[in-house]
DNA sequence: ACCTGAACACCGTTCAAGT
DNA sequence: ACCTGAACACCGTTCAAGT
């Protein structure tokens, strides 16, 4: 047994203090960065040297959870045939990825609009809503969808799915299933999306 | 000119507090009370007589959004004829309080799901979407809406109102005027309501 | 290069004490 | 009844100093 009596310190506290950070998070916590410290076994200075300070760390989090949610949707649709049960497909892993997410969803939409932003994190969140975006192109080249700007179109659609979620994360759906709601609305969503 | 050099101490010194929190809150502030304590002139823990602790004044503060809130929506259909008219008033009057007000919107919401919030926030909440419940409610007499539990079927329009509220906070809209988004949003909505 | 330890200016909350 | 002032246990950030 190596003994180890915490030597110098680690070769690296980036990543372990993300690991930490995402785990606190998933948990509820509060997400105090001399905590974080403490748990890693580091002094309270420590994390400095890999984050100019606790936003920059919450930029990283965030940043690396639009990537996430790019790979969950991306993989949604891969496994999803027509117009209709794309639209479903999406909302489903949109509003899974939510859920089961939701102090870093949160994170990733308050991050997004801080005005010194990271522009990686800009993009990483740009990247992440292509694949909705392509499927109402998709839509519009098959017929299914209306004519105009894929955005404009798609975003009653893009809206309702963060609403959902939102309103989920938010205990406001009362008794009902979250999967029929989603189903049920992405129903509706396909009427009103179609050509007139 | 009579002298009060503060006094003993204001009349009125919970609704100086939750006057103050909400004119920060405007502000993009940070909410400490001890520095509410300090803009009105009296001791940090001078709070303590009328809140039981910080959450508890964010609470107050939250209930008194949900019932402007409330007031908002009705004002906004007492004005409006006609199924469709009056799904684009709500529409605009949600999301023009929830930009208006995007911090307490926030506020709102993050209150509503905590476990012990108090009761009278979660009825004010309830109180306040009434409006666009009864909507729902007439839509189905009248034959706009199709038939069904109108918290289930109305679920997507909220949730589309309440997401393009949230996409706007986040600066997410881009280039998009709000309001041609959500005239364009309610148009899909009113077609994907219909009964088929 | 990477980390520590002390310091600074803040928090929210508690509590004896004042009027 | 209502408020004060000191105290406690925390924060995030900075910075000289260590290895």
């Amino acid at each position: 047994m190596a003994v180890t009596p915490r030597p110098y310190h680690h070769g690296n506290l980036r990543v372990a203090l993300l690991e930490q950070a995402e785990r606190t998070l998933a948990d509820g916590g509060d997400l105090s960065l001399r905590e974080l410290a403490r748990q890693i076994g580091v002094s309270h200075a420590a994390p400095r040297r890999h984050f100019a300070g606790k936003q920059a760390l919450l930029d990283a989090l965030a940043e690396d959870g639009f990537e996430r949610l790019g790979t969950e949707l991306r993989g949604a649709l891969a496994d999803a045939d027509g117009f209709d049960a794309r639209l479903l497909a999406f909302a489903r892993a949109y509003v899974q990825f939510a859920t089961e997410h939701a102090a870093l969803l949160e994170l990733m939409f308050a991050g997004k609009h801080r005005p010194g932003a990271a522009p990686s994190l800009r993009a990483a969140a740009d990247r992440a809503f292509e694949t909705p975006l392509a499927l109402i192109v998709e839509g519009q080249a098959g017929g299914d969808v209306a004519p105009g700007d894929p955005e404009r179109v798609g975003m009653v659609a893009f809206a309702a799915a963060h609403g959902i979620a939102a309103l989920a994360n938010n205990q406001m759906l009362g008794d009902f299933d979250l999967d029929d709601l989603v189903e049920n609305a992405v129903e509706r969503l396909i009427l009103g999306l179609r050509p007139r």
